[in-house]
DNA sequence: CTCATTACGTACATTTTTGTATGTATCACA
DNA sequence: TGTGATACATACAAAAATGTACGTAATGAG
């Protein structure tokens, strides 16, 4: 907004003006199911059924459109062996694996959250 | 899951067994303006209209409605002057603070990642 | 021949979220 | 007396997300 000569704040300013991306990665990472997914492929590939295992109160539906949603936002990779019975194996890429750390952090902040808000609210 | 003795990769999965804060943490900044509310009153206290102002696209009601949200989330604080035209203003609380950094990190990942997918997808 | 398994697809219903439009109280100021 | 500013509220509508129920192809096991 102010036009140029600005040091020490700019930098944060930069980044609050971009605020797009940030609302983007929300929006990648912010169905139901999402990080829930992410962070049970974190710890290597799985297949459709465990994933569906994993997550049990997911539906078969949504798992799929979750899977699918987040295979074209690039952040998992999707493998089908030809077998019989069907087997396809999901895991995370590269760029989702940046996010993992991320959702750890998240997880801690909504620790912290829950501690601290249970006594006050 | 298992039960007792487990080692080296049981910190992580504990954490990602504890999925339910980090989905907490999801939803709470989850809505369509809230990242934005929130990197904006990270300089500071904002009065109504200016948030309004600062976040253009945004209505009223879903200001409104979003910051309601946030309070009653506890991650802003809502102060009412006594005055006439009204004032109210709008900050961070001291655990919403804590969310800003990971905001930022979002928003990096967002860049990274559009800078990413650009060129492959 | 029948049944189970796997990884979905599809139609439809419900819920949640977001948006649009309009109204309101108070007071200062012209 | 009329107008504008502020920070909302409220009714209604549209859109998006999620859920429910059921169907399907291929094949090996019994």
């Amino acid at each position: 907004m102010s036009k140029i000569k600005e040091k020490s704040t700019n930098n944060q300013n930069r980044k609050f003006l971009s605020n797009c991306d940030m609302t983007y990665a929300v929006e990648v990472i912010g169905g139901r199911w999402k990080i829930l997914i992410l962070v049970n492929l974190a710890n290597g590939p799985l297949r459709y059924s465990e994933l569906k295992r994993k997550i049990e109160k997911v539906t078969e539906r949504m798992l799929t459109l979750q899977l699918r949603e987040m295979e074209s936002d690039g952040i998992v990779k999707r493998t089908v062996f030809a077998e019989v019975p069907p087997r396809v194996e999901y895991e995370i890429t590269p760029i989702g694996e940046k996010l993992v750390p991320i959702c750890l952090q998240l997880s801690d902040w909504g620790t912290l959250h829950r501690e601290t808000t249970k006594n006050s609210l």
